[in-house]
DNA sequence: CTTGATGTATCGTATAACCATATATGGCTA
DNA sequence: TAGCCATATATGGTTATACGATACATCAAG
């Protein structure tokens, strides 16, 4: 079957709502999180390494995750990202508008959700 | 507050879905549509214009909805569009990701939904 | 020594949203 | 009767962004 394209416009929508939420009780390194993201979602979400890594530095450059470079002997040095202060009450309301969005939807497409 | 941009790629993902839901009963004009997401979402969702017809063309160029010319006295003219056999298809396939993704979304981010 | 998992990075291209603007009609009001 | 608002459809140009492809780097397994 044809892809309707809107599980790829909805991955896209939720993708700072997914990494925000992440790494909010611990810092993770990129390719966690988009393991992480797979595994948890058992497939359904998957996100390009071109997309994610993009994303992370803009997540940075707003101030809403923070990045530290750690290097371990026998492995890739990897960039972990922590939320900042600013990141949590941007996490908050994201969290608000994607229940707000959600209802609105099912509402309207007529879909119940459990 | 600054907008977040979740809330605009959430709608960018989900107006498929909402279109094909509110022809699926009823032949509807586009001006129509773009005020009904309006109502009924309570203002959260809201298209622009120059998203709505192009949308409406490309649904319809896909054979998932038929326009049809209506031109009544005292009324400029209206395209009304409804439901093909093969868009309700794509609207019930489109139910169930939309389902999947609020699923596995609010799984990782830790969303309870109500 | 080749393959696969891990890990970060980016060029180029295609897609698509949306601002601004245009056209057209009817009703209300100053 | 001129102005404005709601209705109704249409699109050129800008801008943002996702992602396929590709690259580089390290280690374990076979």
């Amino acid at each position: 079957m044809a892809t309707t394209r809107l599980d790829r416009e909805l991955k896209k929508g939720s993708a700072e709502l997914l990494i925000l939420s992440l790494v909010e009780t611990r810092a993770r390194h990129g390719y966690e999180i988009g393991k992480l993201i797979e595994d948890r979602s058992g497939g359904t979400l998957k996100f390009n390494v071109a997309s994610l890594y993009p994303l992370l530095y803009r997540l940075e450059a707003r101030g809403w995750i923070q990045g530290r470079w750690v290097d371990k002997a026998g492995q890739r040095r990897r960039r972990y990202y922590k939320l900042t202060v600013a990141g949590r009450k941007v996490l908050g309301a994201q969290r608000t508008t994607w229940q707000t969005f959600a209802a609105a939807i099912s509402r309207i497409a007529g879909v119940q959700h459990a």
